[in-house]
This record gives structure tokens, sequence and C-alpha cells, in this order.
DNA sequence: AAAACGGTTTCAAATAATGAAACTTAGTTT
DNA sequence: AAACTAAGTTTCATTATTTGAAACCGTTTT
């Protein structure tokens, strides 16, 4: 038996309806949906209306498009106060920000993508790609590679089939053999760096946030800009970061939280 | 015919299930959930597990809880991106509050409530009750009041019969007739005041953001505490909070702005 | 050991989803 | 203006999914 082929039911097809819409990065038509739907006109077009009615998707009667829905800000809110990891981090990666003035940024990982729960960022000089709510790879990330490197034998194998290995930048690792080398590694140093592996200019150290029996729940990091700081002068703030972690995790563990992979 | 009794299937019952979750502000057990579900056990029991296999709930085997799921966060980034409101109104209401040093706020209305879209703000000297996601009521706050004065008749009936008049402070309105009265006020003038009725300490000035055809797509306020300025401060700020809204209206109208009530 | 409780599974009946085809607009072309 | 076209919407018999009473498990309590 092996990957699960689920589809849930109605509800499942619905809501691979709403991730559809989510793909095109603009409101978008009937019809275009509808041309790369595995769904029938009509089925698809009940999915349409119900998710409509719901306040999952938008309709906008001039333009005839469909957008994401403002249900979805609402319940994401909440969904963001029940993650543990998220609420209860926001104290720390405050005061991280605050002490370093760099941009810090919190993740969890979902199907082996970073994604990102919180960002903080005090000064204006510069800014990264990273906005809550958004993905980012984990093979070419400081915070993915923390995650990655701490993972259960069973989980990093599958989350590194899941890279793509794209080359963003000149450093960014190109095999699953590159990545697994560095990723032990940073088992070994306990942190990780991003050596302008994802955007060119922007630097990061990073390190895993794990629970007292060690499954790893996220990760934090500290950004900055090339033109700001060497990857050398990062390592100032390994401490103050390992630290942090340190107190997420246990304060994470205190409230709940769900093991999310 | 009168109010529409939507169930919308099971895509609808399954929502209903997620709002229920959202409800509780923590990890929510089965049996609780079960407690005041209107389905029956397995029907509910089977929910859940769909939503949960679509990480629209995450479940915690330790403690056997369910929480809202990592999906919603990824969902409602791509929400704030298609909302054009929002986007196209952050680089004006970051400057609004780099200009003046105080938070400004930007919301719709959902529902005849608040909806919190985006939030900037500098100092640090005082924070309001406001986040993004967030619901507010509309009765007792700027952004709520802005919004509420530029309704259609039919529209601001609607909504007014869905506030519940709960005097937060004393200086709330507490019915419909108050409110009426001050609505006018504020159609005429063109701003709306938060005089501490929401929270204790907090004033606040707001606008509508409106279309070229008048129809409401929103509000943007500036937030202070009273330690720091009076209402007739804010008065100060009200040329370029209007000018700030006019330009967001402007703006999203190029783009695209579903008719969000 | 029995009873109670929370969670899970079964299975036949009831209901809701499905999609080919037909229909209705609105926008083009002849 | 009539004829064509494309996009969106509705119909309806068929099919598949959902539904929930009841039974079942595995813990915990009495």
């Amino acid at each position: 038996m092996l990957e699960a082929p689920k589809s849930d039911g109605t509800v499942g097809k619905a809501l691979q309806v709403l991730d559809q819409v989510s793909e095109f990065r603009r409101p978008v038509r009937f019809s275009e949906l509808l041309e790369d739907s595995p769904f029938p006109k009509p089925t698809l077009y009940r999915f349409v209306q119900t998710l409509t009615n719901q306040g999952m998707l938008s309709f906008d009667p001039d333009r005839q498009t469909y957008a994401m829905g403002i249900r979805l800000v609402r319940l994401a809110h909440s969904a963001w106060r029940h993650s543990s990891l998220a609420r209860v981090a926001r104290p720390f990666i405050e005061t991280l920000a605050t002490q370093c003035g760099e941009a810090v940024h919190l993740a969890q990982l979902d199907n082996g993508h970073v994604l990102f729960v919180d960002k903080c960022k005090i000064s204006d000089h510069f800014d990264t790609l990273a906005q809550v709510g958004k993905i980012a790879p984990g093979y070419c990330t400081g915070l993915g590679k923390a995650i990655l490197a701490f993972m259960s034998f069973e989980q990093q194998q599958r989350a590194i089939s899941h890279q793509s290995f794209v080359p963003y930048t000149p450093s960014t690792l190109t095999s699953s053999e590159e990545l697994k080398r560095e990723l032990n590694a940073i088992r070994e140093s306990g942190v990780a760096y991003d050596r302008e592996e994802h955007e060119q200019g922007i630097v990061s150290i990073a390190c895993p946030i794990r629970t007292s029996q060690g499954s790893i729940v996220g990760a934090v990091s500290i950004a900055t800009s090339t033109r700001r700081y060497s990857i050398n002068d990062l390592e100032e703030y390994r401490p103050a970061l390992l630290a942090v972690a340190e107190n997420i995790g246990i304060e994470a563990e205190v409230w709940q939280v769900p093991s999310w992979n």
C-alpha cells in the first residue's frame, strides 16, 4: 500500500477547487477554472457556487471573477491563535528582533515546504521574501534546513523527495546528496545557515525548535542583508537564537503542540 | 420568501464544523464539539476526520484535541493577496502610519461586524485590540460606524439588526436609535469617531473607503491612546485620512473590487 | 468484575452529488 | 437583423455518497 490517494468525498473536492483558485495569483473566471479542472462543468459550477455562498470565495459580479473569500481571513486568524507555536513564540521573536535589529522569522514545515507562521522586522533597511502564510522551499532556506535536519529518518526522506532543487541563486544546493551532507552537519552543530541560497543578498542563521522529547515543531531564524553583515557576523547571534529556540520549545510544550508535519 | 436558510449541502456542513472549532479559543476534544453540535456522533466524527485529513484542522494525538489547521494560514495568505483592498491599501496605510506615528487600521464589514484586514503600527507606546483577521463590533468602533454610515438603507438595516449593543465602556452607544442618529451625523461630516466606545483609553478617527459610484468597500482609521492625544487632536489628521481613503478607493477600483458585504 | 465513557466502525436506508444534454444569455459575425 | 458562438446556468434521471441508529472497542472509573 503506497501513498494515500485520499479524495475525502465532496468536501475534499470542494477544497481542491479552493486550492485551484488560490493558485491563480489573481481573480479568475469560471471558464479559466474549468480549463484545468478534473470536474465536469456543472459539478465545478456548483462547487464554486457553494464556496461563494459560504464566503470561502468572493464573486465580483462586474468582472465575473472569483477570488479568495473573506471568511478565510477570519478562519486563519483563529488558526494563528490556535497555533501554540506562533502564539507562544510571538513575545520571544519580538524581543529578539528588537535586540538584534534584523528580521526574525518563524516557520513550520508543511509537506516539505517552509510555511512562515510569523515574522518580525524592526529596521526598514531591507526586506526578505518572507510573509506570514507564504510558502518557501525547504532545501534552500535556513529555516527549512534546520527543520529537515532534525526530522526522523522517514520524515526526512519523504520531505527531501518533495524538494525541487531549483537553483534560485548560484549558491543553491541542487541535489539531494549535497543537501543530505549539509543536513548532517547541521545536526551536529545545531544551527543552519542560508548562504544566499534562496535570495541573492540575504543570509540567515536558523535553528530548530524542539520539544523536550526531541521532536521538531518548527524553526526560528535571523535574516539580514549582505550589505549589512556577513554570514560570520551572524554567528554573534547564535547564543541568543539558541536560547530563544529552547525557550519557545519549552513554552510551546506547556501549551499544546500538535504534531504538524 | 424570507432570509436564505442555505445549508449548502455537505460542504456547508463541514465548514460549519470548522467555524465551531474556531469559536473555541483553544484546541478542543471531539466530545466537546459533539455537545453543541447539530450533527449526530458519527456524522460529526467523519467531518472532523475529513477536515483533519485535508489540513483544515490539526489533531494532537497526545491530548486528543483538534485545532485549526495550518492549511488555513496558507489559504488566508492568498486571500489577503487576492483582496484588492488590503493589497492596494498597504502602501498608503504604511505611509500614513509613519507620518502620524499612530496605529492605522484597515477594515471591511463582514456580516455587520468589523473585520480587520490590515494594521500598521509604528510606535510601541500603546496597542489596540485590533489584529488582522479579528472581528470587532460595528456599533462601537470608528471603522464600523464609518462603514455602516455609508451603506444602502437595506444593508444598514440588516447590519444594525446584527449588533448586540453590549456596553463595553461607559461611552458605548447602547441602542439602535442612538446609533442611527450618530450614523446620520457621520454621513454628513464624512468621518466617524470612536470616543473610547470599545476600549477604555483608545480613541480613533475613521473614514469610509468608497468607489467612484459611492459604494462602500471598507474603512481606514487612525487610533491613539488618550494618554497621548485627545479626540480633538485627531482632528488634525482628518485631511490626511480623507486623502488616503480617497486614494485607496480609486486604486482599489482600478484593480477589482468584489462587492463584499 | 462490572459499568461508564469517549471514541470508532457497520450497514441498510435516505439523501445528495453527478454529468450529459438542453437551455439562456450576451457578444460576434455574416 | 438573423445566424452563429461562447460563457454561464438549469434540468433530471442515474449513481454514489452521506447519514445515523446501533453495535463495538479500548480505557478509565466504580
